[in-house]
Parts: structure tokens; sequence; C-alpha cells
DNA sequence: TCAAAAGTGTTGAGGCTACACCCATGT
DNA sequence: ACATGGGTGTAGCCTCAACACTTTTGA
């Protein structure tokens, strides 16, 4: 069977199984060597990137379905996962150079919407835990630094600046720290992950001395070694701590 | 033509120029009497109420068919209208129940989807300019208390519910107060406006000092006359400064 | 004259910002 | 030894919360 022929199936069973013209795409947000990072596919025999995304089933909830498409490239479950958007302009992009960019014939022949709605969410996981897999229609799926990222299919460019803007906004009242940093982890490593979303520097004694007030960290009997300075310490996150500071709006550092 | 015949033709319609399986709902809030208020239809020849509500045509954009639906019920353009949630469980509530309660025939004998997922909106509006118009599947359109909400068909309990924690969460960064007041008003009306919305009393003076303090408030020439009591200036929004306390979230009366 | 709501300032507490030096570690 | 980043405290400012009396108006 080849590719297209593939491709051709896979539509075929998404125009039968599921809900017809609506699309979800997953912003995945992971944090590493001090960026925030954004996972993404590459399609095959291209060099074209897009955000994962996938279908609904017709008798699957939509959150189900983006936790599935989740699950899928990651490899994880339960994870933290929250809608943002609808994309749904009339024209979203130009749908003629996007199959040219795929080397595609458009519709594969089979009976396709014009237009397709889009739901936005994004996802916080822990870079270390997570296994890129690419799907069948792709021949790679890698982090991309969110400074640089490749030139993307579709509006996904637009889609990530929405993400992202949301997550701005919602750092105070979203477990940004909880879902996107490893299990132990230091306070300077912390702050650089709110340095990377809010895309400035945070004076590190205001910080140390903030995050620690809101006993929403554990301090651990360890220290991270390898570095040429002092050892800092490590700390956990305290999660009944954290979802109360949470709740309070508390989690700001503007 | 009777009234089920004008329905199924709507429906026959409906499935063959919108995008199908996607439908829109909107919370469309006021404010009057102290009170927060919802605008609700009454379905004919029922005792049943719902949100307003609508479907995307085929080569419209989701945005611009919230903005139909709420003109038509309203007559007022250019709301302010913002998506809040996507409710798209796979059961978002019993459709036998559903039927039964509007007295309809299931489905018309027309092909329509098993579920429908839906859009929320909420949109906020000057309670003294709209004019409440039912459509023809309603023989009321008319503003319920937020606190006093008759039984609601579909999900629309839950939609209301979920717009309103949304509302909360965002008073302090959208324009709550410059499209749910008239263009005059008083400063304790404003501040009936925030406790309605926030759910609690508010100090005058500290309420007073801020809302002064941020210059977002013009204060006209004229009174509030007819009240037994002092009557209170009238001011208008300085939508310029109000755009600017807005970005900077200072808007916040907690 | 009375009832009802509007208008108005101050004070204390807590949180935020700005800022500089010493310490621990690996090379 | 030295370079690198970690850890730590204070002072001033600003914002917020709490709090009561006088004024105006219509009935």
């Amino acid at each position: 069977m080849t590719y297209i022929d593939q491709l051709r199936t896979y539509y075929e069973r998404v125009t039968e199984e599921c809900v017809s013209g609506l699309s979800l795409d997953c912003v995945i947000f992971g944090f590493h060597d001090t960026r925030l990072k954004v996972l993404l596919l590459k399609w095959k025999d291209t060099n074209e990137w897009s955000l994962p995304g996938g279908f609904i089933y017709k008798n699957e909830s939509v959150d189900t379905a983006a936790g599935r498409v989740l699950r899928e490239r990651t490899g994880l479950d339960q994870l933290f996962l929250q809608q943002f958007h609808l994309f749904g302009d009339a024209v979203r992009y130009d749908i003629e150079d996007t199959w040219q960019r795929l080397k595609m014939p458009m519709k594969y022949g089979i009976n396709w919407p014009d237009r397709t709605i889009s739901m936005g969410y994004y996802a916080l996981v822990d870079y270390t835990k997570v296994m890129p897999t690419a799907d069948f229609m792709s021949d790679e799926c890698c982090w991309w630094d969110i400074s640089e990222l490749p030139s993307l299919l579709y509006d996904h460019q637009h889609i990530i600046e929405v993400a992202l803007k949301t997550l701005r906004l919602q750092l105070n009242w979203q477990p940004i720290g909880l879902n996107l940093m490893p299990e132990k982890f230091t306070i300077p490593e912390l702050q650089r992950l709110y340095e990377a979303v809010l895309g400035r520097p945070l004076d590190a004694r205001n910080f140390h001395k903030k995050i620690t007030g809101l006993s929403v960290l554990t301090r651990l009997d360890e220290r991270r070694t390898g570095g040429a300075h002092k050892s800092p310490y490590l700390y956990q996150f305290d999660t009944v701590n954290y979802q109360k500071a949470l709740i309070n709006g508390n989690l700001n550092f503007v």
C-alpha cells in the first residue's frame, strides 16, 4: 500500500467515523535548557512542519480526543490540557498552497469539507518524560524552541502565538510550574521557566522570596551537582499548597 | 404551513447550508436594577427556556455567526462578544427528555447528527439599548435575573454557570463596565454592577477612590435626580484610558 | 423632619521593587 | 586561583482594606 493510499484510507475512515468539519490542534509546551519548547511534526517527504492534531470520533468527547492526540504524540497520559481558542474563520489559510507544500493531490478524491474549524488546546508537559512519537503521516516528531520555529503549515504559526499569549495571561492561575518542571528541580531552574514564558528576566532574590514564601515547594536533602559553582538545592512541589496558591491567584511574577 | 413544517424546513436548510454537528450558544449578559441578567428564549407552546443559539453557515466565520445570532436577538451590532468554552462532551444532556419537553417528534424525520458540539460565547450588552426579539421557534425573548433562572433546556444551565465563572475571572481584563453600562451612569450604579458580577458587596469609598484614580471616567455636569436622597453625578467612560487600564489589569476590585 | 443613599480621608499592614555581597563548586 | 552561578536581607514605596460622619434630596 503506497503512502497516498494510506492517507486516502485514513481520511476515508475519518470521514466515516469522525465529526465532520471539526478538528483539534494541540500546542504542547515543554521546558528544557532555559527555553520554552513546542512539539512539532514533520510531514513525510517534505520539509513542512505542523502542530499535532486530530479528529473527534462521533461518540467521543472533544476533550477526550485532545487527550488521545496528546497521548499518541508524547506517550503520556493525564496531562494538563486546556482549551484556549476556537479557530473558526471562514478562510483560515491558503488551502491550495498548503496542499502544494504537502506535495499532495487535493482531497485524495474523497468528499472532504471545504473548510475545517479547529479547536485549539494547549498542554503543559514534563520534557524529560515525553517520548516524541511521529504518526504515519510524519517522519519526525520533535521539540522546537518557541523563539526559533520553522515555517509552519496551515495557520499553525498563528495558533502557537495565541496559545503563548494565553499561557502568559494564565500564568498566575494555572499550574504552569507543576506541569512543566520535572519532579525535582532547583529554584533557579523554575525561575528560568517563568522567564521563558514571560519573555523577560526576573530578580533572583525576589523570586526566591516569593516562591518559598508561598510554601508550595519542599526542599529536599539533595543538591544539583555538576556545575562549576555552588550546588543549588533540589525542590519538589507541595501539590496541596500549590493548588491553594493557584486558587488565590498568588503565583504571579509580574 | 404548520409550525412543525416550519421547523422541518428550517432544520433541512441548516443541514444543507450549515456546518454539521457544530452549533453555538450565546450567554448574553445585561445589567439592570442592580442585577445581572441573561437573555433567554421560550420555545413556542411550551414553558421551556433556552439560550439563544444558532448554526454556522458553511462559508461563515464562527465568530461572525455568533455576532449574527446576537444581532438577531438584541437588534444590536458590534457587541462585545467572547468565546469562552467548547461544550463537546459525547453526551451533553438527555436528548429524549429534551425532545419530550419541547413536545416535538425527534429529528422531524431529517438526517440530524446524533450529537452536537457547541461553542459557548458570552456577550456584554447595554440593557437599555437591547430590543429582545424572539425567533420563529420562540414566543418570548426576555431578560432573566441570573440568580432566578427558570429550568433550562439542554445543558444551558451548565453553560451559563461556566460563562459566569469566566466573567468573574476576566473582570479585570475585559471591558465589563464599558459594555454593560449605559452611556451615562453614576459611580454607585457601576459599583452595583461589580457587586452583581462578583456576588459580594464592595466598600463604596474604596471603589470610588479606585475608579476615579484610574481616570477611566469623565464626570459630566449632570446629576441623576429622582431618588429621595443626594443626587449623584453622572459619568461617562473615557474609552482611551479605559483600554489602558484594562491592558494593565488595573480594574480589579478583589 | 425624616429616611435613604451619596460623597468623602486617613491609617496601618502587607506586598512589591530595587539593590550588592559572600559562598560553594568544578576547572 | 578563578570563574560561574547560588544564596541571602533590607528599606522605601505603593496599594489595599478597614472604617464613620456629613450632605443632599424627595416624601
